[in-house]
DNA sequence: AACTATTTATAAGA
DNA sequence: TTCTTATAAATAGTT
């Protein structure tokens, strides 16, 4: 039973706050729903577990709809705060965001390939892939640890930010380009 | 007072689906913060009044980093969905902190190969091309969304700005030290 | 906003 | 794990 006033701080015993812990999700997760019911309210509501396990809720079922009008909303809370001009969003579905800038990059000749025999070619292919396979990791290893220290550190100019989006372009760019 | 059983439905009445709006809004912020701090859970609950007020509550006070997760988590799950129709595993991610969920996936066999004549190997090269590409946009889609979330967030901090470059330098001198 | 009769949630015990 | 139960908490309707 419950024993005078709940506690605030965390639960230490891992047993009890397992359980504390599907008790209550259940319980937030009902809230949700019939606030988002009763209320005419949308809702969207996101649960990691402890062990990294997922649960949801959100109106409609339609939790990307929740969060676009999330993004628009605190965007529009922000832009009223800083009064900051800042050019375009880059948006990630907005798949030809990438398209190359002109830039003095000559391709490869494809005039060139006729002249190579057989062995050069077979050369060729293996330090193409070896270059690619090397890009590719060193590509996710750079994202990850700019995500990674994005994530830790949080408070980022927003004059910085366009700033960043154009050179993480360009990086992205280059990263292609190399092959 | 409460009469009767409560009713699931939604609050006909302007006024009071209002008050009850206020009532049972502040109650799920509430516990949301209490499941989030006594059962070390993450959490993130987006709420718009009916007449488009935002409320939110998210652990460690940053959305963008739950909404993050939840899109890994989320992917990871649709991945498991559509790898059953899928026998072959093409993960680009392998080494990179992008582990592949565990499903009961089989690799493919090494013995199939002899057996493929130069027809099937050709057509089985360019699936697998294909896969490849779209494992590899798609990722990097995700990773430049994960990266662009996180700067919208974000507050202001004159201090961080010099080292924030300055750490952008490096990682762009670096990509082009790759080959 | 404050009150209060009830229902609902839930911590601990079985 | 599930159920039971005592008690705290939430809340619908009222003032």
């Amino acid at each position: 039973m419950v024993r005078g006033r709940l506690e605030l701080g965390r639960v230490e015993n891992k047993a009890s706050r397992q359980i504390s812990f599907s008790k209550r999700r259940n319980g937030l997760l009902k809230k949700a729903h019939e606030l988002s019911k009763q209320c005419d309210a949308d809702v969207g509501l996101i649960i990691f577990s402890p062990k990294g396990s997922l649960y949801e809720f959100s109106t409609s079922n339609c939790m990307e709809k929740i969060i676009d009008r999330y993004r628009q909303s605190s965007d529009a809370e922000r832009v009223n705060k800083v009064q900051q001009d800042r050019p375009k969003k880059l948006s990630a579905d907005s798949g030809t965001g990438f398209e190359a800038p002109k830039s003095p990059q000559r391709s490869m000749d494809d005039s060139d390939f006729p002249k190579k025999n057989l062995d050069e070619l077979n050369q060729m292919e293996k330090e193409l892939e070896t270059a690619l396979a090397m890009t590719m990791t060193r590509k996710t290893l750079l994202m990850m640890e700019m995500i990674d220290g994005l994530q830790e550190k949080v408070c980022i100019t927003v004059s910085l930010r366009d700033n960043y989006v154009q050179q993480l372009r360009i990086l992205f760019i280059s990263s292609h380009r190399i092959i």
